[in-house]
DNA sequence: CATACAATCTACAGTAACTGTAGAAGCAAG
DNA sequence: CTTGCTTCTACAGTTACTGTAGATTGTATG
């Protein structure tokens, strides 16, 4: 289960498609362990650190931020927690995600608003300008 | 219509809805002029500010990113300009908006089929977490 | 074996758009 | 005169990385 694939950090970034500055990161912020060295100085990860960086990008890409994405792995880490706290992170998350959502649409319904008024003239009679400023402009 | 209203900065900020810091930030980012000083130094501002600073709000709260807000100001500042340019760098700024939303949505659809596996048992047999992790987690 | 080139190392700066803080000084009111 | 609020400058912190410099190591080829 847990042979040393004995992935060199580049190997690693490969195998996720990670980076290899972002996998330092990664480390750097805790959520990689810090790996075994060759005698070198150089990382050397297993299998272990290849499913443990896939969990991470998965839960990324999901959108969940690195604050919460430790929280799933401390959680996931304790295979007798609870999984309530899980779906509370999750549902937070997803609040999150709609509220951005909202916001970007009402952004989006009102550009395009001020964009339907432009009638290509100069900026001197330009709805747009005219809808960004108040009154007047300078 | 120049009348100097000399506002401080803290009435600047109450006027527009800014915070102290924030306009400070604009002058060092060259999108408000440097004011005139007080004897003692501090900030005067006149209606032009104001005008001008309600115009950065509005183009901030619809999503432009700073560089575009310097580039609309420039635009209108020149009252010959055609309004085309001004119309390309809203539009523009639409399909960022577009692809944001389409990106949210994705992982917001992706986010509630995970949730949607959670049974609340324990994070041993957790569908959010097996979902989360490709095969085993740690 | 020598040399070139790729990968890795550490440490730090930069990104976007602010926000917050420290420490000093000015200003109005009681 | 003292209290308390505003403002001043300068700089660190936020998020999640990305990029760079300069040094070292590993690998492949001649």
């Amino acid at each position: 289960m847990d042979r040393q694939s004995n992935l060199g950090i580049g190997q690693l970034g490969q195998a996720t498609g990670t980076k290899v500055t972002t996998i330092r990161f990664y480390e750097e912020q805790g959520l990689l362990r810090e790996p075994v060295r060759s005698p070198s100085g150089r990382r050397q990860y297993g299998e272990t650190d290849r499913l443990r960086l896939a969990f991470i990008r998965r839960s990324r890409s999901l959108g969940f931020p690195i604050d919460a994405v430790r929280e799933l792995l401390t959680l996931s880490d304790d295979a007798t927690t609870s999984c309530t706290a899980v779906d509370t992170i999750a549902r937070a998350h997803l609040a999150d995600i709609d509220q951005k959502i909202a916001d970007l649409i009402a952004m989006r319904t009102e550009l395009v608003r001020v964009i339907g008024s432009c009638r290509q003239g100069t900026v001197a009679d330009c709805k747009i300008i005219e809808t960004l400023a108040p009154r007047s402009v300078s």
